[in-house]
DNA sequence: ATCTTTGTAAGGAAATATCCTTCATTTGTA
DNA sequence: TACAAATGAAGGATATTTCCTTACAAAGAT
């Protein structure tokens, strides 16, 4: 048979460490080579043992788990790194993604998928649970969040949307007055009564709010 | 046995329909009840047949997918709804789902995905089909996709990323200022000499730029 | 039948932004 | 060491935007 992938639990937790060794040692194609309790251990261990998988915790004490990312993939830039978290935010999966890990798990998540995600980080996919996939979506979705404010935009006037997209995708009032064929005044005119529908002073609280909604692109 | 979950098929294609039919009807959970080569067909048969499910293409000749999602919801706002496509683009799902959709499979998928995706669909949950789901994640995964672009932006200097990037986000150059404690004049200097780098002589340019490469959030 | 919203537009003062140039340090690099 | 780039800043003329107000016709709502 192959070898088997090499892990090294990095949990400050020793009870979950304990548990998912047992669990991963149990396999055929996985053993735990390693188990570091704080951020410093797992990098000391990264180098020392050079393992193929990095189960990651991003809550230990000291140097907490983002900016640990970068540190080891820049000294161990083969390790792939899949992390384990409570945290089901959408921006730690972006920055962990971003930082070089190759997966995102809940703690949450069944032994079974744990295994599955593992599998899927060694064979060079990018796994993300489907709890953390769900509420990156959910930005997408109708209703659900944001009803009262949604409604806010759909209170303006067709023109007011339009001139007001334009002014937060940074068009000065000239360029939309020729783009859409009216005299810059008029154009002044739907921005005033538009930021003011919305209760905005500022282009940039503008271009927030319509960042936030997906009203660019 | 429980009520099978009557189907609707919506598709232009003929030899399509057929095949999915029979594999529906082969499930004991699942009947097909009508098939709808048309989007006009498909509002018609919606409201003849009432539907638990409707499986939709969106590239159906007159009256294309997408605007043809909002009626169905309207007229049978409780039928769920699974676009069945080709294209993966995070786009369309963007607006499949917005548009009242439950769920977004593609064609490539394999049978057991469809029916899992039909079932997941019918017991109110959302189903994004995992392909695309990738190519949302794409976007927060480090490079991958543009290299000689991006590169652009990296040129600039530390001050001038950030200065841009502020201005992108519609700030004036004295909040600009205030925020990064300079004064405005050096904010001019810093803008002016990003925005050569760059190539780019509007403000809506600089926010074009900034939105592609997710350089705003 | 009246009130409100929408679309369109303008005047004019005051606030801002833009453009172009120049300059002095500091730091990195050939 | 010398040259290039980055940082920080300013002057000043001109161009634009912003703000506030006013106006009027058509459409919709009450």
């Amino acid at each position: 048979m192959p070898e088997k992938v090499r892990v090294l639990l990095a949990d400050d937790h020793a009870v979950l460490r304990s548990g998912l060794s047992l669990l991963i040692n149990n396999q055929k194609d996985f053993s735990v080579v390693g188990e570091a309790p704080t951020g410093i251990a797992t990098i000391a261990l990264s180098e020392e043992l050079a393992p193929d998988l990095l189960l990651l915790d991003i809550n230990m004490p000291k140097l907490g788990g983002l900016e640990i990312i970068t540190t080891l993939k820049q000294k161990s830039p083969d390790m792939k790194i899949l992390i384990l978290t409570m945290h089901d935010e959408p921006e730690y999966l972006r920055q962990a993604l971003k930082s070089g890990a190759s997966g995102y798990i809940l703690k949450k998540a069944a032994d079974t998928e744990l295994l599955s995600a593992m599998r899927a980080v060694i064979n060079g996919e990018v796994y993300v649970h489907s709890a953390i996939t769900k509420s990156i979506l959910k930005d997408m979705l109708p209703e659900e969040v944001g009803d009262k404010e949604k409604d806010e935009w759909e209170d303006l006037s067709p023109r007011e949307k339009q001139v007001l997209r334009l002014v937060a995708l940074g068009h000065t009032r000239q360029e939309i007055a020729e783009k859409i064929g009216l005299s810059s005044k008029t154009v002044d005119t739907y921005r005033a009564r538009g930021m003011d529908k919305l209760g905005l002073k500022t282009r940039a609280s503008l271009v927030r709010f319509a960042l936030q909604r997906h009203l660019l692109n």
